[in-house]
Formats: C-alpha cells, sequence, structure tokens
DNA sequence: GCCGTTTTCGGCCCGACTGTTTTCAGTCG
C-alpha cells in the first residue's frame, strides 16, 4: 500500500460523505489529508515500519491511526462499512463534470439511478426531464459531461500545456485592451502534470477582453461566459481559463489564481487570525484596501517573506516563511553545462561541434558529450574502436573553442544483471560517465534495485540517468527500493539525474525531493538529441524547484573544474 | 476531522457563473 492508494481511500471517503452531506468541514478534511499525503516525498509505509510518525499538515490522531490501519492491513474497516451504505456506481455519477454530490443525490432518490449505466438509459428515456431543478439545459450539460468522461482526458504534460497556454497569450497580447497578463494555476506552480490552463489579465475594459477570449480560433466550446471570468474547451480538449482584474488587483490575484487551494486556504485563515480578509481583489482590513498590487505586497502585509510558486502546496512553505527561513531555488542562471546529450556519433541529429555551439550560445560553459554504449545497438552504440575517434574529435575542438570545454562522456548502459557495458580499463578515459537502464524493464522490484545499486558502487559510474525510468504514456517508473538506491548513491558519491525530458522527468520533484533530504546530489539534465532541444532544461529546473533545491545541490551549477572534481570524489 | 500568538471548543476561505424554483443553491476553482 502506497501514497497513493491510502490517498485515493481517503479521496472516496470524502465523496461519499458529501454524497451523504455530512459535515462539510470533516469531508475537506479528508480532501485536504489526501492531498497533502500524494505531496509526501517519502513513503508513508516506511513511516509505520519505523514507527517514526512525523507531523504532516491536515492529519491529526484520527487519520494517523486510519493511515497505519491501512498500511497494516492493506484495508480500512471505517471505508468498507461506508462504501456499503451506498452503491458503488454513485461515485462515478460524481465524477461527471457538472454533477456534484446533491445532483448525484437527488437522481438516485427520485430516480433510483445508481451508475453511469444507469443514468444514461434515464436520459434516454427522457425521465430527467420535470424533475426538481432539472431542465433541457442541465440535462445537456450532464450529457456533455459524460461524453467527456468518457474520452477519460487525462492531464497533460507541463510541455504540453505551455504549448496550449502560449497559443493563447499570443492571441491576447495582441489587444491593445489586454494591459498585461500571466500565467496562473498548475502551470505557473510548474506542476509536471497539468489539467486546464488558467490565464490572468489586467485590463479597464473586461467585456472587451472575455469577447475576444472566447473567440479565439482554437476554442471549440464556451463553459461558461461571465463579465470576468470565462472558461474555454480547446479543439484539442484543454480546458482554459481566464479572468480580467484591474491593476490594483493584480497581485491578490495572481496570488488567489495560481493556489494551489489548500495554499490559499491556510493564507486565508493566517490574515483572519490578523484581523485581515484575503480575496482575489486585495487584502482588506474592514472594508479597507490595504495591499494587492503585487504578491510581494501581499505576503509582506501577512509578515512572510515571498513564497515561490512552485512551493505553495501547503507542505510547510508557509510556516517557514513565517520565520524568514525558505530556501534559495535554483534557477536558470544557476546552470552551466548540460552533462547528458547525445550526437551523430550514436543516435543524435548533430555533430557534437554543432551541439556544443549552441550549448555555448545557450550561456553554458561545458557539455559532457554522452552517446550511447555498445550494447544499445537501437541507439548505434560506440563501439569501443570507435571511442578514440571521438576523443580525438572532442580534443581537437576543444583546442579550437574558448571559454567552452567538451566533455567527453558516455551514456553506458546496465545489462540485465547489473554489469557495465565497457569495461573498467574503457571507462576510466571518459571524463563524464552516465549510467543508464535502457532494456529489462520488467524484471522484479529486487532485481532492478540490485542492476542500479552495482551501477553506483562501480567506482567509474558518476551519474545514474533517468534512474526510475518513466516514459510519460509508454511506461510507468518501474519499482524499485528507493531508499535502498539513496543510501547506496551517498556512500559512493553517485549522482542522480533529473532527467528533463519533457515525457520523462525523471527522477520526479517528489523523488528529487527525497534525495536531497538524504544528501545526495543531483545533476540538471536534457538527454538533448538535437541542439534545439537544450531549451527543454527548463522543466528539469521546474522539477528541482518543486523539491525545493538549491543551486548547492545540483552540481552542474559547478564550474568546469569544480564540476570534474566532484564526480571524482 | 483538524487545529490553536483570541484556543482543547468552536470555529473552519472566498467569490464567479449557471440554471432555475426569479432569489439562490449547486458547482467549480
Amino acid at each position: 500500500m502506497g501514497n497513493f492508494e491510502v490517498a485515493k481511500i481517503f479521496r472516496d471517503i470524502a465523496k461519499i460523505l458529501e454524497i451523504k452531506e455530512d459535515n462539510p468541514f470533516r469531508i475537506r478534511a479528508y480532501e485536504r489529508a489526501a492531498q497533502n499525503i500524494e505531496g509526501l516525498s517519502e513513503d508513508l509505509e516506511e513511516y509505520v515500519r519505523k514507527d517514526t510518525f512525523p507531523k504532516i499538515p491536515g492529519i491529526g490522531k484520527d487519520l494517523e491511526n486510519k493511515i497505519k490501519e491501512i498500511i497494516n492491513t492493506g484495508r480500512l474497516k471505517f471505508y468498507e462499512d461506508l462504501k456499503k451504505t451506498l452503491p458503488q456506481g454513485l461515485l462515478d455519477i460524481g465524477n461527471i463534470p457538472s454533477v456534484g454530490p446533491k445532483t448525484t443525490k437527488l437522481l438516485y432518490e427520485k430516480l433510483k439511478i445508481k451508475s453511469l449505466t444507469d443514468l444514461e438509459k434515464a436520459i434516454a428515456k427522457n425521465k430527467l426531464q420535470g424533475i426538481f431543478g432539472i431542465k433541457e439545459k442541465t440535462i445537456e450539460n450532464i450529457q456533455k459531461g459524460i461524453a467527456l468522461l468518457k474520452r477519460g482526458k487525462e492531464r497533460m504534460t507541463l510541455a504540453q500545456a505551455m504549448a496550449v497556454a502560449e497559443e493563447f497569450q499570443d492571441a491576447l497580447k495582441k489587444l491593445s485592451e489586454v494591459k498585461k497578463m500571466a500565467f496562473a494555476g498548475s502551470l505557473r506552480r510548474q506542476k509536471e502534470t497539468v489539467r486546464d490552463v488558467d490565464i490572468l489579465v489586467i485590463s479597464d475594459k473586461p467585456s472587451k477582453v472575455m469577447s475576444a477570449f472566447i473567440r479565439i480560433p482554437s476554442v471549440k466550446d464556451i463553459l461558461a461566459e461571465g463579465a470576468t471570468k470565462s472558461s474555454v474547451r480547446t479543439k484539442s480538449d484543454v480546458q482554459v481559463d481566464c479572468r480580467v482584474v484591474e491593476s490594483k488587483s493584480f497581485g491578490a490575484a495572481l496570488l488567489y489564481f495560481t493556489g494551489s487551494k489548500n495554499f490559499n486556504i491556510k493564507l486565508r485563515q493566517l490574515a483572519i487570525r490578523k484581523g485581515l480578509k484575503i480575496n482575489e481583489y486585495g487584502v482588506f482590513r474592514k472594508n479597507t484596501f490595504v495591499a494587492g498590487r503585487t504578491e510581494e505586497e501581499i505576503f509582506k502585509k501577512l509578515g512572510m517573506v515571498y513564497i515561490e510558486p512552485e512551493m505553495r502546496e501547503d507542505t510547510g512553505e508557509i510556516e517557514l516563511a513565517l520565520k524568514n527561513e525558505l530556501p534559495k531555488l535554483i534557477a536558470t542562471k544557476d546552470l552551466k553545462g548540460d552533462l547528458h546529450v547525445h550526437s551523430s556519433w550514436s543516435d543524435g541529429n548533430n555533430s557534437i561541434e554543432e551541439m556544443a555551439q549552441a550549448a555555448k550560445e545557450f550561456g553554458y560553459s561545458y557539455i559532457a558529450i554522452t552517446d550511447h554504449s555498445q550494447s544499445l545497438r537501437v541507439a548505434s552504440g560506440l563501439k569501443v574502436a570507435d571511442l578514440k575517434k571521438k576523443k580525438q574529435e572532442i580534443e581537437k575542438l576543444n583546442k579550437r573553442l574558448k571559454n567552452f570545454r567538451v566533455l567527453y562522456g558516455t551514456e553506458v548502459d546496465i545489462d540485465s544483471d547489473g554489469k557495465i557495458d565497457y569495461k573498467d580499463s574503457v571507462l576510466k578515459e571518459f571524463d563524464i560517465v552516465v549510467a543508464a537502464i535502457h532494456t529489462g524493464f520488467k524484471q522484479t522490484k529486487a532485481q532492478l534495485t540490485r542492476r542500479l545499486v552495482a551501477a553506483c558502487k562501480n567506482k567509474y559510474v558518476q551519474i545514474l540517468a533517468h534512474p526510475t525510468g518513466r516514459l510519460w504514456g509508454v511506461r510507468d517508473p518501474y519499482d524499485i527500493d528507493f531508499e535502498e538506491l539513496l543510501k547506496v548513491a551517498r556512500d559512493t558519491n553517485t549522482h542522480l539525474e533529473i532527467n528533463a525530458f519533457p515525457d520523462r522527468l525523471d527522477l520526479n520533484d517528489l523523488h528529487a525531493r527525497r534525495a536531497r533530504e538524504s544528501g545526495v546530489k543531483l545533476v540538471i539534465s536534457t538527454d538533448a538529441h538535437e541542439t534545439s532541444q537544450l531549451s527543454v532544461v527548463q522543466f528539469g529546473l521546474a522539477v528541482a524547484r518543486r523539491a525545493w533545491l538549491r543551486k548547492e545541490d545540483v552540481i552542474n551549477t559547478l564550474s568546469c573544474e569544480a564540476l570534474l572534481k566532484e564526480v571524482r570524489k
């Protein structure tokens, strides 16, 4: 039983209690607990096993006991009993957009609708018409909601969301009424997946902005259209929300619209204790506006320092901000080089020189060319005989380049027994050795862990690339004993990679945070296969910032000399 | 069910938009 299973049980409990019209604050307590559990970097199982249950926001004595019961027995009696009181299909009905707990209950009580199938049949037979509070428009919305639910639109990657957001940005920027705009929501918090795109606009003429927004060519449906707030769905099925406020409310609206929800609630509670009220228009004392133009002035009013959007998840950052003890997050300018890129020597699309030039223009002072090793034939892995020529090419290039160094590297394969694809006598020639698993993903947890541990223990392996093997939409992360890996990585001074490729993002934010906590240093690399891909480093940086990493936690913030010293330790 | 620089009881964030019963509950973020 992992954190996500526990969170799901709590979420289900919240949903059932909602339909049963239980105490709304109790319901929120379960939802909040579920959300906070999903954001934890350590396994609950670990806590229970070691009997060191820490203070987790939103989890008191009762929920702590429920978590222990779930971990220890694999089930929760309270949940099992609760489930028996309602038909299971009601939860599916509650998942339909526009259908909430009240409607679910109404349909169940008046029409005995117990499942999605029941609901579809009832609509087909026109049974919903005439039920208290339901008319044509509501039925139409339910039908649309069911269709949407069935298409099963998952969350998209941050990169996909960014592409949609930029399209809207381009269109809105052309309007003279738009004074300023910003992305908000989970897009601004840089979550690795995003459900919808939130855009904030500053304007004195909200109606002009709204009417232009809903007419942007890629809009398919208009979900809501108001004076200051509208929602649309694009042809690619992405929901985009747009909110317009005036300049004096920009900070307040940005804060509100960025979230997270739990973060906002905590902040507003804090404000109440100080005799203040926060909404999207500003901070108010009685009904007097006291702050709102910028986020900074609002945080200051609340007696805390600025909290970066990536940290706003209510996992302890508010408490640290009140004490001015927040870590200084790593930023783009801190990165000095990329330690995982490919060239045309293996499966890349550009020559070493082209990659180096592009990296230099990108502002880096070094780059490691880490082509695949001999066994990986599908990616034209390099045979030992070719390596000498590649090394010579790099040496010649380095003589010509000024203020820049190309490092001679490899992404060496870890075979199914944990053996490294080049002999030690070959490995010792490289400046940078990145090791990774590319085959045999379906092995057991013990086998996969053993392979990674063996790689760490090789004295020439400096970095483990994409350590959990996750590939968005293709492959789930493989199951490894991450705590064991961290222990060995720390003891052997092996660095773990945050692979910035948008469909990898591996390590993810939770793993990276856990790595930092256990004293393992990280690397942010792109795995670029052509010059244009060096810029995906922004997504790796997003992971790092969400993991609360500082400059000193990431080794490719070091100068080239310091870096080589660090990896050879 | 959680939580405490008004505390161990009595509070619990705040507002926009929709559809409908035309004043407001339900849903959403």
